[in-house]
DNA sequence: AAACGTATCAACCGCTGGGGT
DNA sequence: TACCCCAGCGGTTGATACGTT
């Protein structure tokens, strides 16, 4: 029952890759491009599995990626697009050249939806919690004889609203949210930033820049790449993307 | 200094949807 | 139309770094 695995385990390493098998990989997409990544690893000769080999590619060796912390300004924006897009990590990630949809799901949810909680919003609708908790306690009310899990389920098609893509398209192109966020959800969302803004919590002087630095891959001079794949040292540390933007500039 | 708790993030797992046959 | 394969996605886990007692 149910699929074939995407490869055969037997044998493939697991865990956190060693600077060795970076270097083949990035030597081998780097020299042969990536049409098939179940051969990726078969021809670049490492014990991975393809997928575990597109995963380190796309969140720790591509070399467009951008480094660092993610910056107060960028926070805002994946809080405004968390507004409008739910859980849809790489659509929001889409937004942030350099980033990562996983970079950005971990900082969601090991620091925004903690600052959310602090401010007093419901990280899932982005509601003020004690008017989410008031209607939820109305519609208990209501409806005793529905079971909490029918709640629960209900709530979480509403935020996931998956792949009703058709959903999610004509509400992109209305510009509302697909989220199921009313003017209200937004507005009170713009209310705690705003309010955020005025008690200096964000720093308004922040670069815009930072949000949206670097270009794409392929405006990557070859040299420079060979260079920082030729130095063990660049292996070591990721310091040496630090002036990308200088380089491509 | 050691033990414990918490935070962070890289990596994995399983599901989904698109494309090809 | 049905099936298969694959890339991509989002949720979850586990290792480790960091902070506190």
């Amino acid at each position: 029952m149910g699929r074939q695995p995407c490869c055969d385990k037997r044998g493939l390493k697991r865990g956190p890759w060693t600077i060795e098998e970076d270097h083949k990989l990035m030597n081998f997409i780097l020299n042969n491009g990536i049409q098939c990544w179940r051969l990726v690893p078969k021809l670049a000769g490492l014990p991975r599995c393809g997928k575990s080999c597109r995963l380190r590619w796309i969140n720790y060796l591509r070399p467009d990626l951008k480094r660092g912390a993610i910056t107060e300004a960028e926070e805002e924006m994946i809080i405004r697009l968390h507004a409008r897009f739910g859980n849809r990590w790489s659509k929001i990630a889409s937004h942030f050249p350099g980033r990562t949809d996983n970079e950005i799901k971990n900082h969601w949810n090991t620091r925004i939806k903690k600052k959310l909680k602090v401010l007093g919003l419901d990280p899932v609708t982005h509601n003020p919690i004690e008017q989410h908790e008031n209607c939820k306690a109305k519609h208990e009310g209501i409806q005793q004889s529905s079971s909490s899990r029918e709640q629960e389920d209900n709530l979480e098609l509403n935020s996931h609203d998956n792949s009703s893509s058709k959903d999610n398209q004509m509400s992109e192109r209305e510009g509302k949210s697909s989220f199921g966020l009313d003017e209200t959800n937004l507005s009170s969302i713009n209310q705690v930033w705003e309010s955020l803004e005025a008690g200096s919590m964000l720093k308004p002087e922040a670069d815009p820049s930072n949000v949206f630095p670097v270009g794409i891959d392929e405006d990557l001079p070859a040299d420079f790449l060979q260079q920082w794949i030729d130095s063990p040292s660049h292996m070591l540390s990721w310091d040496g993307f630090n002036n990308l933007e200088e380089i491509l500039l």
